[in-house]
DNA sequence: TGTATCTATATGTAAATTACATATAGTAAA
DNA sequence: TTTACTATATGTAATTTACATATAGATACA
């Protein structure tokens, strides 16, 4: 654990991994067909506090989430700039995103009950 | 991503990885100096819908954290029994716990704004 | 025309977290 | 005396993510 590095960069997000990259791009896709560089951007709109994941990491976890079911894709070419590989959710996709949700839920509640046993001891 | 094993065994706890095992040992230790041994069975009574760590997670991470002077330890032999090495935190710990919290604060907010949107395109 | 920037996807490599297997050794119980 | 429990430790692998870099078409602008 280099925690220099920690230190200057992560620990306002909590911890660097675990960043629910697969949860919230299957989100947003239920929500429309997407693509890498679109999917990018809309990641930001969650308020995770955590900086903004960088394009790599995109574009390997849809590569990976398509080779299990989760998503499909097709190129799609239009009338202006470069083809864009375009992403829909699958059924096994939303399939998957329920069951992140119910983890979700199941992380909120452990998380609450650190914070509260957190400040039973805590003086400051 | 091996999801089979995903699937199997980890998607009830909302992820792999990120089990938060530093920020629990803190918390625990400043509570009360403690061991290894004794500690992963507390690390339990935190409702982590998560299978218990691993001694060896537990062990190595106490280590880690000692190099970052986040905690620091002796031996200490008792009556009975093999020989101990006895964690307590530090200042350094304790700062570090804070920032554990803070950070708590964020990631639950973040994970019910997630819960939020969702429920809000789910129609079952 | 050239060049810089934006759009768009992709791969290589490394670091960080965790799991699983295994080793060691003293002690207690059957 | 054999088994189980206490206690710590290391080796190795899988998984997630970060950072660097490559490619290439499209657009802006000087």
């Amino acid at each position: 654990m280099n925690m220099e590095k920690y230190e200057d960069e992560l620990c306002e997000c909590g911890g660097r991994f675990n960043r629910f990259v697969e949860p919230r791009l299957l989100l947003l896709l239920r929500e429309k067909k997407s693509y890498g560089y679109e999917l990018v951007r809309r990641l930001e709109e969650f308020p995770f506090p955590c900086p903004p994941l960088d394009a790599a990491t995109v574009y390997r976890t849809l590569r990976n989430m398509e080779a299990e079911g989760l998503v499909k894709s097709e190129w799609e070419t239009g009338e202006s700039g470069p083809p864009k590989r375009m992403y829909q959710i699958t059924m096994d996709g939303e399939d998957r995103l329920h069951a992140w949700a119910l983890s979700f839920e199941d992380r909120k509640k452990a998380i609450e009950s650190f914070i509260e046993r957190y400040n039973i001891g805590n003086n400051k």
